[in-house]
DNA sequence: ATAGACCCTATACCTAGGTATGGAGTCAAG
DNA sequence: CTTGACTCCATACCTAGGTATAGGGTCTAT
Protein backbone atom coordinates (compact mmCIF):
# COMPACT_ATOMS: atom_id res chain seq x y z
CA UNK A 1 0.00 0.00 0.00
CA UNK A 2 1.21 3.62 0.87
CA UNK A 3 3.07 5.01 -2.16
CA UNK A 4 3.70 1.33 -3.36
CA UNK A 5 3.25 0.93 -7.43
CA UNK A 6 2.35 -2.25 -9.33
CA UNK A 7 4.05 -3.24 -12.34
CA UNK A 8 1.54 -1.97 -14.80
CA UNK A 9 1.46 1.29 -13.32
CA UNK A 10 5.29 1.51 -13.08
CA UNK A 11 5.93 0.41 -16.68
CA UNK A 12 2.72 2.96 -17.96
CA UNK A 13 4.71 5.91 -15.87
CA UNK A 14 8.10 5.02 -17.38
CA UNK A 15 6.37 4.83 -20.40
CA UNK A 16 7.97 0.77 -21.26
CA UNK A 17 6.39 -2.21 -22.18
CA UNK A 18 5.15 -3.99 -18.77
CA UNK A 19 7.30 -7.02 -20.36
CA UNK A 20 10.11 -5.32 -19.98
CA UNK A 21 9.94 -4.21 -16.53
CA UNK A 22 9.65 -8.33 -15.60
CA UNK A 23 12.50 -8.42 -18.27
CA UNK A 24 14.75 -5.65 -16.00
CA UNK A 25 14.32 -7.70 -13.22
CA UNK A 26 15.24 -10.99 -14.35
CA UNK A 27 18.54 -9.27 -15.93
CA UNK A 28 18.73 -7.97 -12.17
CA UNK A 29 18.66 -4.38 -13.04
CA UNK A 30 15.60 -4.06 -10.79
CA UNK A 31 13.87 -4.95 -8.57
CA UNK A 32 10.13 -4.84 -6.34
CA UNK A 33 10.91 -3.00 -2.88
CA UNK A 34 8.19 -5.77 -1.78
CA UNK A 35 5.51 -8.28 -2.52
CA UNK A 36 1.93 -8.05 -1.77
CA UNK A 37 -0.10 -10.71 0.27
CA UNK A 38 -1.11 -12.14 -2.87
CA UNK A 39 2.14 -12.01 -4.69
CA UNK A 40 1.75 -8.66 -6.41
CA UNK A 41 5.38 -6.73 -6.62
CA UNK A 42 5.03 -3.23 -5.31
CA UNK A 43 7.26 -1.06 -6.54
CA UNK A 44 9.04 2.30 -5.06
CA UNK A 45 7.72 4.88 -6.79
CA UNK A 46 11.46 6.06 -8.04
CA UNK A 47 11.55 2.94 -9.68
CA UNK A 48 10.39 5.23 -12.31
CA UNK A 49 13.21 7.31 -12.55
CA UNK A 50 15.52 4.00 -12.66
CA UNK A 51 14.10 3.06 -15.80
CA UNK A 52 14.41 6.20 -17.48
CA UNK A 53 17.82 5.86 -16.39
CA UNK A 54 18.16 3.17 -17.89
CA UNK A 55 16.57 4.09 -21.03
CA UNK A 56 18.99 6.87 -21.19
CA UNK A 57 21.62 4.74 -20.51
CA UNK A 58 20.68 2.55 -23.33
CA UNK A 59 20.42 5.15 -25.97
CA UNK A 60 23.65 6.24 -25.33
CA UNK A 61 25.28 2.80 -26.00
CA UNK A 62 25.37 1.42 -22.86
CA UNK A 63 24.52 -2.80 -22.85
CA UNK A 64 22.02 -3.56 -19.93
CA UNK A 65 25.61 -5.21 -18.16
CA UNK A 66 27.26 -2.29 -17.90
CA UNK A 67 23.93 -0.46 -16.98
CA UNK A 68 23.99 -2.73 -14.14
CA UNK A 69 27.32 -1.93 -13.10
CA UNK A 70 26.22 1.96 -13.22
CA UNK A 71 23.28 1.10 -10.91
CA UNK A 72 25.33 -0.73 -8.40
CA UNK A 73 27.38 2.10 -8.04
CA UNK A 74 24.04 3.60 -6.83
CA UNK A 75 23.03 0.54 -4.66
CA UNK A 76 26.76 0.60 -3.08
CA UNK A 77 27.10 4.07 -2.25
CA UNK A 78 27.22 3.62 1.31
CA UNK A 79 30.09 0.74 1.14
CA UNK A 80 33.54 1.54 1.50
CA UNK A 81 34.49 4.47 -1.37
CA UNK A 82 37.27 2.59 -3.12
CA UNK A 83 35.77 -0.17 -5.22
CA UNK A 84 33.13 2.72 -5.80
CA UNK A 85 36.09 4.79 -7.42
CA UNK A 86 37.47 2.48 -9.38
CA UNK A 87 33.89 0.82 -11.10
CA UNK A 88 33.14 4.81 -11.51
CA UNK A 89 36.46 5.86 -13.08
CA UNK A 90 36.53 3.18 -15.38
CA UNK A 91 33.10 4.09 -16.47
CA UNK A 92 33.95 7.28 -17.07
CA UNK A 93 36.87 6.31 -19.61
CA UNK A 94 34.29 4.84 -21.40
CA UNK A 95 32.09 7.15 -21.90
CA UNK A 96 35.01 9.79 -22.55
CA UNK A 97 36.25 7.59 -25.49
CA UNK A 98 32.79 7.37 -26.78
CA UNK A 99 32.72 11.48 -26.87
CA UNK A 100 35.89 11.90 -28.12
CA UNK A 101 34.60 9.30 -30.61
CA UNK A 102 31.37 10.99 -31.57
CA UNK A 103 33.38 14.17 -32.32
CA UNK A 104 35.31 12.91 -34.45
CA UNK A 105 32.43 12.06 -36.25
CA UNK A 106 31.11 15.43 -35.80
CA UNK A 107 33.99 17.16 -37.50
CA UNK A 108 33.49 15.03 -40.18
CA UNK A 109 29.96 15.54 -40.76
CA UNK A 110 30.68 19.49 -40.42
CA UNK A 111 33.79 19.48 -42.86
CA UNK A 112 31.46 17.89 -45.02
CA UNK A 113 28.83 20.56 -44.81
CA UNK A 114 31.27 23.47 -45.05
CA UNK A 115 32.75 21.56 -48.66
CA UNK A 116 29.26 21.32 -49.89
CA UNK A 117 28.47 24.85 -48.82
CA UNK A 118 31.43 26.04 -50.82
CA UNK A 119 31.36 23.87 -53.54
CA UNK A 120 28.35 23.55 -54.33
CA UNK A 121 29.22 19.75 -54.94
CA UNK A 122 31.61 17.72 -53.04
CA UNK A 123 34.20 15.50 -55.37
CA UNK A 124 36.17 14.70 -52.71
CA UNK A 125 33.87 13.86 -49.26
CA UNK A 126 35.94 13.61 -46.26
CA UNK A 127 33.19 11.56 -44.62
CA UNK A 128 35.22 8.87 -45.22
CA UNK A 129 38.64 9.38 -44.28
CA UNK A 130 38.19 10.56 -40.59
CA UNK A 131 37.05 7.30 -38.73
CA UNK A 132 38.95 4.79 -40.48
CA UNK A 133 41.23 3.65 -37.89
CA UNK A 134 41.34 5.27 -34.22
CA UNK A 135 41.45 2.09 -32.12
CA UNK B 1 44.25 -8.91 -60.33
CA UNK B 2 45.66 -5.76 -60.06
CA UNK B 3 44.93 -4.34 -56.66
CA UNK B 4 41.83 -6.22 -55.72
CA UNK B 5 41.59 -8.40 -53.01
CA UNK B 6 39.03 -11.16 -52.39
CA UNK B 7 37.08 -11.50 -49.59
CA UNK B 8 39.26 -13.51 -47.28
CA UNK B 9 42.17 -11.18 -47.07
CA UNK B 10 40.01 -8.20 -46.99
CA UNK B 11 37.82 -9.92 -43.85
CA UNK B 12 41.55 -10.45 -42.44
CA UNK B 13 43.44 -7.07 -42.95
CA UNK B 14 39.92 -5.24 -41.57
CA UNK B 15 39.99 -7.87 -38.70
CA UNK B 16 36.51 -8.83 -39.34
CA UNK B 17 35.03 -12.60 -40.16
CA UNK B 18 34.62 -13.66 -43.49
CA UNK B 19 30.96 -13.80 -42.73
CA UNK B 20 30.66 -10.45 -41.51
CA UNK B 21 31.76 -9.21 -45.06
CA UNK B 22 29.21 -10.98 -46.86
CA UNK B 23 26.86 -9.95 -43.93
CA UNK B 24 27.19 -6.45 -44.91
CA UNK B 25 27.36 -7.01 -48.63
CA UNK B 26 23.60 -8.59 -47.53
CA UNK B 27 22.94 -5.27 -46.15
CA UNK B 28 24.07 -3.41 -48.95
CA UNK B 29 26.46 -1.36 -47.04
CA UNK B 30 29.43 -2.62 -49.13
CA UNK B 31 29.91 -4.48 -52.48
CA UNK B 32 33.02 -6.08 -54.30
CA UNK B 33 34.28 -4.08 -57.18
CA UNK B 34 33.88 -6.38 -59.80
CA UNK B 35 33.80 -10.74 -59.91
CA UNK B 36 36.57 -12.97 -61.42
CA UNK B 37 35.78 -14.98 -64.52
CA UNK B 38 35.01 -18.29 -61.81
CA UNK B 39 32.54 -15.54 -60.03
CA UNK B 40 35.21 -15.19 -56.77
CA UNK B 41 33.97 -11.53 -55.49
CA UNK B 42 36.92 -9.13 -56.22
CA UNK B 43 37.28 -5.96 -53.95
CA UNK B 44 38.84 -2.50 -54.04
CA UNK B 45 41.22 -2.07 -51.28
CA UNK B 46 39.85 1.12 -49.71
CA UNK B 47 36.93 -1.48 -48.88
CA UNK B 48 39.40 -1.88 -45.50
CA UNK B 49 38.94 1.38 -44.79
CA UNK B 50 34.81 0.94 -45.03
CA UNK B 51 34.39 -1.67 -42.80
CA UNK B 52 36.70 0.01 -39.93
CA UNK B 53 34.52 2.93 -40.52
CA UNK B 54 31.47 0.74 -40.06
CA UNK B 55 32.52 -1.31 -37.12
CA UNK B 56 33.88 2.41 -35.87
CA UNK B 57 30.23 4.29 -36.51
CA UNK B 58 28.81 1.06 -34.68
CA UNK B 59 30.84 1.66 -31.25
CA UNK B 60 29.42 4.67 -31.25
CA UNK B 61 25.89 3.66 -31.19
CA UNK B 62 25.10 3.63 -34.75
CA UNK B 63 22.61 1.22 -36.41
CA UNK B 64 23.66 -0.51 -39.31
CA UNK B 65 21.11 1.36 -41.29
CA UNK B 66 22.28 4.25 -40.11
CA UNK B 67 25.27 3.32 -41.07
CA UNK B 68 24.80 2.39 -44.80
CA UNK B 69 22.98 6.64 -44.91
CA UNK B 70 26.11 8.19 -43.48
CA UNK B 71 28.07 5.85 -46.55
CA UNK B 72 25.53 6.99 -48.98
CA UNK B 73 26.44 10.58 -48.34
CA UNK B 74 30.30 9.64 -49.66
CA UNK B 75 28.71 7.77 -52.45
CA UNK B 76 26.48 9.86 -53.89
CA UNK B 77 28.85 13.09 -53.57
CA UNK B 78 28.80 14.23 -57.22
CA UNK B 79 25.33 14.65 -56.72
CA UNK B 80 23.22 17.49 -56.35
CA UNK B 81 24.38 19.15 -52.91
CA UNK B 82 21.34 19.70 -51.17
CA UNK B 83 19.86 15.88 -50.40
CA UNK B 84 23.38 15.28 -49.25
CA UNK B 85 23.04 18.31 -47.26
CA UNK B 86 19.74 17.95 -45.61
CA UNK B 87 21.08 13.80 -44.49
CA UNK B 88 24.05 15.27 -43.42
CA UNK B 89 22.78 18.00 -40.62
CA UNK B 90 20.21 15.30 -40.06
CA UNK B 91 22.89 12.97 -39.18
CA UNK B 92 24.93 15.94 -36.99
CA UNK B 93 21.81 16.64 -34.87
CA UNK B 94 21.86 13.11 -33.65
CA UNK B 95 25.68 12.74 -32.88
CA UNK B 96 25.44 15.83 -31.29
CA UNK B 97 22.45 14.90 -28.95
CA UNK B 98 24.27 11.70 -27.95
CA UNK B 99 27.14 14.01 -27.00
CA UNK B 100 25.15 16.33 -25.07
CA UNK B 101 24.32 12.98 -23.56
CA UNK B 102 27.80 11.37 -22.63
CA UNK B 103 28.59 14.83 -21.45
CA UNK B 104 25.36 14.66 -18.73
CA UNK B 105 26.82 11.30 -17.64
CA UNK B 106 30.37 12.58 -17.46
CA UNK B 107 29.68 15.23 -15.11
CA UNK B 108 27.72 13.05 -13.18
CA UNK B 109 30.46 10.24 -13.05
CA UNK B 110 32.70 13.39 -12.22
CA UNK B 111 30.43 14.31 -9.64
CA UNK B 112 30.22 11.03 -8.19
CA UNK B 113 33.97 10.69 -7.92
CA UNK B 114 34.48 14.01 -6.08
CA UNK B 115 31.68 13.05 -3.59
CA UNK B 116 33.45 9.83 -3.11
CA UNK B 117 36.79 11.44 -2.56
CA UNK B 118 35.41 14.52 -0.05
CA UNK B 119 33.67 12.42 2.63
CA UNK B 120 35.20 9.22 1.83
CA UNK B 121 31.74 7.40 1.29
CA UNK B 122 28.37 8.72 -0.28
CA UNK B 123 25.12 9.06 1.31
CA UNK B 124 23.50 10.71 -1.65
CA UNK B 125 24.75 9.40 -4.81
CA UNK B 126 24.64 11.34 -7.50
CA UNK B 127 24.15 9.04 -9.89
CA UNK B 128 20.66 8.42 -10.35
CA UNK B 129 19.85 11.96 -10.47
CA UNK B 130 21.38 13.34 -13.72
CA UNK B 131 19.75 11.40 -16.82
CA UNK B 132 16.49 10.34 -15.46
CA UNK B 133 14.56 13.04 -17.29
CA UNK B 134 15.90 14.46 -20.40
CA UNK B 135 13.72 13.94 -23.67
C1' DA C 1 -21.37 -12.63 -7.13
C1' DT C 2 -19.74 -11.70 -11.43
C1' DA C 3 -17.40 -8.89 -15.29
C1' DG C 4 -13.42 -6.45 -16.47
C1' DA C 5 -9.04 -5.07 -15.50
C1' DC C 6 -5.21 -6.35 -13.36
C1' DC C 7 -1.47 -9.64 -11.64
C1' DC C 8 1.23 -14.24 -11.54
C1' DT C 9 4.62 -17.71 -14.00
C1' DA C 10 6.27 -19.92 -17.97
C1' DT C 11 7.19 -20.31 -22.59
C1' DA C 12 7.38 -18.78 -27.34
C1' DC C 13 8.47 -15.50 -30.61
C1' DC C 14 10.74 -11.31 -32.82
C1' DT C 15 14.67 -8.11 -34.71
C1' DA C 16 19.47 -6.80 -35.12
C1' DG C 17 23.86 -8.22 -35.90
C1' DG C 18 26.41 -11.56 -36.56
C1' DT C 19 28.83 -16.62 -36.79
C1' DA C 20 28.98 -21.50 -38.26
C1' DT C 21 28.26 -25.31 -41.34
C1' DG C 22 27.57 -28.04 -45.53
C1' DG C 23 28.28 -29.34 -50.24
C1' DA C 24 30.41 -27.98 -54.30
C1' DG C 25 33.73 -25.46 -57.36
C1' DT C 26 38.64 -23.05 -57.96
C1' DC C 27 43.48 -22.15 -57.63
C1' DA C 28 48.55 -22.69 -56.76
C1' DA C 29 52.40 -25.47 -55.17
C1' DG C 30 54.79 -29.44 -55.36
C1' DC D 1 47.51 -34.07 -61.21
C1' DT D 2 46.53 -34.05 -56.62
C1' DT D 3 46.21 -31.81 -52.07
C1' DG D 4 45.19 -27.89 -49.18
C1' DA D 5 43.55 -23.45 -48.88
C1' DC D 6 40.41 -20.67 -50.69
C1' DT D 7 35.82 -19.39 -52.87
C1' DC D 8 30.76 -19.88 -53.88
C1' DC D 9 25.73 -20.02 -52.10
C1' DA D 10 22.32 -21.48 -48.86
C1' DT D 11 20.79 -22.48 -44.54
C1' DA D 12 21.14 -22.91 -39.60
C1' DC D 13 22.38 -21.15 -35.35
C1' DC D 14 23.69 -17.64 -31.68
C1' DT D 15 23.23 -13.40 -28.32
C1' DA D 16 21.03 -9.15 -26.80
C1' DG D 17 17.03 -6.93 -25.86
C1' DG D 18 12.78 -7.18 -25.93
C1' DT D 19 7.42 -8.45 -26.88
C1' DA D 20 3.47 -11.70 -27.00
C1' DT D 21 0.66 -15.42 -25.42
C1' DA D 22 -1.35 -18.92 -22.45
C1' DG D 23 -3.49 -20.57 -18.38
C1' DG D 24 -4.41 -19.29 -14.13
C1' DG D 25 -5.36 -16.24 -9.78
C1' DT D 26 -6.89 -11.42 -7.70
C1' DC D 27 -9.32 -7.09 -7.04
C1' DT D 28 -12.95 -3.79 -7.49
C1' DA D 29 -17.22 -1.80 -8.99
C1' DT D 30 -21.72 -2.72 -9.71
Amino acid sequence: MKGYLTVGKIARQAGVNLQTVLYYERRRLLSPARRSDSGYRLYAPETVRVIRFIKNAQALGFALDEIAKLLRLRVSSRSRCEPVKRQARARLELVQGKISGLRAMERTLLRLLKTCAARGTTDSCPILESLESRR
